[in-house]
DNA sequence: TCACTTTATGAACCATGGTTCATATTTAAT
DNA sequence: ATTAAATATGAACCATGGTTCATAAAGTGA
């Protein structure tokens, strides 16, 4: 008798947790659709274009549901951008800081970066759309979330750089110029291969980048 | 007695003709400022942040009276937009034609390039901003009419490029990757210019840029 | 099955801002 | 000074789209 109490006791109480659990996960498959959609919708239409009775068709909801799981448009937006770029950066740190030898940590970055931005091509669009780093009336706290984010982004390859020239791997310049020669050849390429359908693999031109950087065009 | 009416209508058609004259100028004067105010304006807010009014106020017009010389927001947009490209390839294109010498060319488009920046921030800021290269939902032609334009100087650049490299004074890559490196490396020192106060004289960073370019960082 | 809680829905609300147009003002000619 | 033409004005109009909320539907426990 006891024991069947116990065991039914028992039994409610997992089933409680099962289920609640199920809806957590449910919830939380819910919000990565939304997160998707509107990434998809942002991508296309840019910020401004985008609209949410778009996005709530494009994720099979309605309005009002967006609204139970964001705040609005601009935290849509912001969590879109912020949660992504830090999820890279951990990524991306990750995956080169046990590289010891400076000129291989810097083509690890160039490739693994690669494979990120052919993954994430949505994402990405919008990232460089974005451009916080000039002023942006519409989002005045996340310009300055993203800028800083960017700007985050240069140190990390400013102590590369910084360590390389230290090592007389590269030439004694200013690292922050070495830093923005090489953020702006990498941004180029990535940027062709997002307007064009991104038809060739972008990790074709990696090695077309490093060896510029490196060695220069001239004969 | 004929002598004085023909003076006289001479007279009278002189004064039409200038104060016509004087009009003419003074149209024109406005509508270069309703430009110069939008200018401003779409540099500070961008496209969608700009209001006509914010427009107007700038210029000290009224609402109206902007409509009474541009159709509307869009246009006024395009108008900026195409007009100072137009006019900046003309400018750019005479001012390198004449020389001979491949790298002093590229040398001296570049030094020209930093030169007209300097002088037309507000411009840039909207050019760099832009970006019709990715779809654009709201101008549809305006974006095919800026990425024409942006191809033209890729192509321009390219043939810069392919005949160096004929010449033998670049290494025999693609020369549309040629003008892609190049068009990065100088898109980075310009937009990181354009970001911060502008503070120092970009053209300090053309010959950093073109060393760069050609001969890489690598030691 | 029934009461109750949670979640989803989308029509209605409302602010913003591009555009228009009736009116006022300025300019030009007599 | 008067009239007519040209131009400027900005309040009102209207479309768009973000946001809200009363209602419906679904889920849950007894």
């Amino acid at each position: 008798m006891v024991h069947k109490v116990n065991n039914d006791t028992d039994i409610n109480k997992r089933s409680v947790d099962v289920i609640q659990r199920r809806k957590e996960r449910e919830k939380n498959q819910r919000r990565k659709k939304i997160l998707k959609a509107a990434e998809k919708v942002f991508a296309k239409r840019g910020f401004q274009g985008a609209t949410i009775q778009e996005i709530a068709l494009e994720a099979e909801l309605s309005v009002g549901t967006i609204y139970n799981f964001f705040s609005g448009k601009d935290a849509l937006y912001s969590v879109i951008l912020i949660s992504h770029l830090d999820e890279m950066r951990e990524k991306v740190l990750q995956h080169i800081t046990p590289i010891i030898n400076v000129k291989e940590r810097l083509k690890a970055m160039l490739f693994f970066q690669s494979e990120l931005i052919e993954k994430n091509r949505n994402f990405f669009i919008i990232f460089f759309r974005d451009q916080s780093r000039l002023p942006w009336a519409p989002a005045k706290d996340l310009d300055k979330e993203v800028s800083m984010r960017y700007e985050r982004f240069l140190n990390t390859l400013q102590d590369i750089f910084e360590e390389g020239i230290e090592k007389g791997i590269f030439k004694p310049l200013p690292p922050e110029d070495l830093a923005e020669a090489w953020g702006g050849l990498c941004h180029a390429f990535f940027f062709k291969w997002l307007t064009e359908k991104s038809k060739w693999p972008l990790k074709s031109k990696v090695m077309t980048i490093y060896e510029i950087f490196m060695n220069g065009v001239g004969k």
